[in-house]
DNA sequence: GTGGTCTAGACCACC
DNA sequence: GTGGTCTAGACCACC
């Protein structure tokens, strides 16, 4: 089953850190399609969350498309991740995502050849770990 | 002084949208180093927005080390934008944006040169604004 | 016998894929009155689900007077398929899964040629297939 | 303040006919852009219903576009309410909707000819309330 | 005041 | 066993 970390203090909400780590899992190779996630109870019980709160987190995970949730079977990675939302829909989140992660490197004062580097270095990590 | 385009009924907190965008002028080069920003006060009445929720948007900028404030004189732009979190947190920070866009865009199906392209065009948009 | 795809990993339930593959396969023609459908325990096999969960389906579609079982003998598309509820409790039924319909094409600013249009369209895929 | 009628016996859950509500609400302006629902305390409050429940309703007319939630302001009705799906995803569901609809209309004996009349009558009452 | 998050615990539907 | 819904009540962030 996959490990999650959850911290309590964080200030992104607990539900996200679940979201955001099932979601890296899938997308890096971990978790594959077809693949059955840790049951709502176990994740609960394992990380020290509520049970409501991960089901919240599998029912956006669901929502976006990333995972397919049954009741007396489980929640399985869905075969297309990214079938949950429209073409111009992705665009505009990948590139708010983008604009977000360019502006903090600006301020941060990294030139356009390491914002470049870094990308690519976290594709590569990425990419690496399996697939 | 900057124009601030403040949308009530976003999801997005307005002290978010305050703070996004200041941020956006300064990594364009649309305010520089030195620059000093509309008063709470002015800000305020521009954008139709309450006193405190301003003050809280600076207030949080200034944490980040992006402004500077002056009693009595005012807000500024920061020499050094990236100094108020050392180099170590600045890299976590960023790593850890960095590693939401790829993971998304390959929920997306995006491939590594797909993310790379996009990456660039942000980055080149921002740049061309002025610097 | 009618060939059921079912998918264990979709997020409608099992049983409601089954009720819902029969009963358009009984609107279409695909199906006739009178005709007999799988045995519970031949479906369970062709489709790999749970006998108890096929026996549930056939209990609604049975309560919902779409099919007749026959102790012994098996289970039969009825001769009125509309039989079972009221000619009111009908109406009240199809205007409620009529006005979600035309809420939600609102809400997408479809106009009112559009839907009807696509009203049209699905009615003659139904028709096509057999009658 | 718009008036809710939840039946907590409904198979229908309480969350779902909430939205199905507020939505047909929107769709025949009875709600228009810009106007503020009640707030998540009232309405639970005059439906009887928890809190939790009501604002689970508001979190998944947010995500579907129809209403925008900020803290310390309210809910208001969106001016895009088709805006955060796709045109393609938006047929998608509109198609399965329809679907549903016309195969029931034909179990209960209905005709092209009364399905397209009872199509329009509802699309007909939806438009005369308002615009 | 407003909405957002989380816990604890119950009960239901599906299998 | 599995996920889904709902209540009750707490605390937080935003304004």
């Amino acid at each position: 089953m996959l490990a999650l970390t959850i911290d309590p203090h964080s200030p992104k909400p607990v539900y996200q850190q679940i979201i955001d780590q099932v979601k890296y899992a899938v997308a890096c190779g971990r978790l594959r399609a077809g693949d059955r996630l840790g049951s709502i109870r176990d994740v609960a019980v394992q990380t020290r969350v509520n049970r409501n709160t991960v089901a919240r987190a599998y029912m956006e995970l669901e929502r976006e498309g990333v995972i397919r949730s049954r009741a007396g079977q489980g929640s399985f990675v869905s075969d297309d991740t990214g079938a949950a939302v429209g073409k111009a829909q992705a665009r505009k989140i990948l590139t708010e995502k983008t604009d977000e992660m360019v502006t903090q490197a600006r301020l941060f004062r990294l030139d356009k050849d390491e914002v470049m580097e870094l990308t690519r270095q976290r594709l590569d990590k990425l990419g690496r770990v399996s697939q």
